[in-house]
DNA sequence: AGGATACCCTGACCGC
DNA sequence: TGCGGTCAGGGTATCC
């Protein structure tokens, strides 16, 4: 589920649980994810404290007062809950059909104060590094990361930097995460059609005043689906960090066949694949 | 070297 | 109800 707007709004559903919290107990329920965990984790996190929660890219950052920084990341069906040992809200949990996340509970980490932070993944395409701090950013998943869209160094000219010479179809020089770090698919689909920018165009091709249309566009739809998240968090008791997208607010993904939403515009979405991805757009009024 | 493809894994869904 | 095929929001290894 998570995107750059998802993390973040985990991130902010986490921090008043987790921050300043010591960690008291590591369970792991197997050796690895999409990568082993790292080595001695349980010990190296057991008795830490937690510091301020921070994020790269689509990349959670727990710092800790060991001087290392625990780095979560999701893949695609990973999900962080924070339960109470004995509340009605873990009782519910295990009586309904979610129980059934358990089986794939792979790491719980036991806090200070009774609250468990555990990582559920069904598909184990999520894993989990443990850092010094002054080597986080030369990780080798993390090196290669381009800017953040959400900040100052992310503009026009930026972009047209990245893409000359590039013919990748646009759409996927959007997905790559060393241009711009953080975007995912469904909101690079949100963002060409907002744009109305063909994901067939080759990247190199995108004109400088286009240009400046994808950075807003790419702005408005994470700063709209960071609003979404926020709203939605405020409704959670117990905090869950799988909130999930705001189906709502799409426009264009996952609707094929559907009416493009543009006012005026009278065609439909279509879906095509670009690099094994599916791509939803407008053919009429993405040019 | 850049760019497309295969693959990791489980679950949900659809048509038969 | 079951079975097979398809698809899924990510990242990386490996090919051309």
């Amino acid at each position: 589920m998570p995107e750059l707007p998802e993390v973040e709004t985990i991130r902010r559903g986490l921090a008043p649980h987790l921050e300043g919290r010591r960690i008291a107990h590591v369970t792991l329920n197997r050796p690895d994810l999409r990568l082993p965990f790292p080595t001695r984790l349980a010990e190296r996190l057991e008795g830490a404290r937690i510091g301020i929660l921070g994020r790269r890219a689509k990349y959670l950052l727990v710092p800790l007062d060991t001087h290392e920084t625990l780095v979560i990341h999701l893949g695609m069906s990973g999900r962080l809950l924070v339960l109470r040992p004995e509340s009605a809200e873990a009782q519910g949990r295990f009586h309904h059909k979610i129980e059934r996340l358990e089986q794939h509970d792979h790491m719980v980490i036991a806090l200070d104060d009774g609250m468990r932070l555990i990582f559920n993944d069904p598909r184990r395409f999520g894993f989990v590094l443990l850092e010094p701090d002054a080597t986080i950013e030369t990780h080798p998943s993390l090196a290669g990361l381009g800017v953040e869209p959400l900040g100052n160094l992310f503009d026009a000219a930026y972009l047209l930097a990245r893409f000359a010479g590039r013919r990748t179809p646009l759409k996927s020089a959007l997905l790559d995460q060393s241009h711009i770090a953080g975007l995912g698919n469904i909101y690079v689909c949100e963002a060409l059609h907002r744009a109305g920018l063909s994901p067939d165009r080759s990247a190199m091709l995108v004109k400088p005043r286009e240009a400046e249309r994808l950075v807003v566009a790419i702005r408005d739809v994470l700063n709209d689906a960071l609003a979404a998240g926020g709203s939605s968090l405020k409704d959670y008791r117990h905090e869950d960090g799988s909130l999930g997208y705001f189906q709502h607010s799409f426009r264009v993904y996952d609707r094929e066949g559907q009416p493009c939403p543009k006012t005026g515009c009278k065609s439909m979405v279509i879906r095509k694949t670009h690099a094994g991805r599916s791509t939803f757009f407008c053919p009429a009024c993405q040019g």
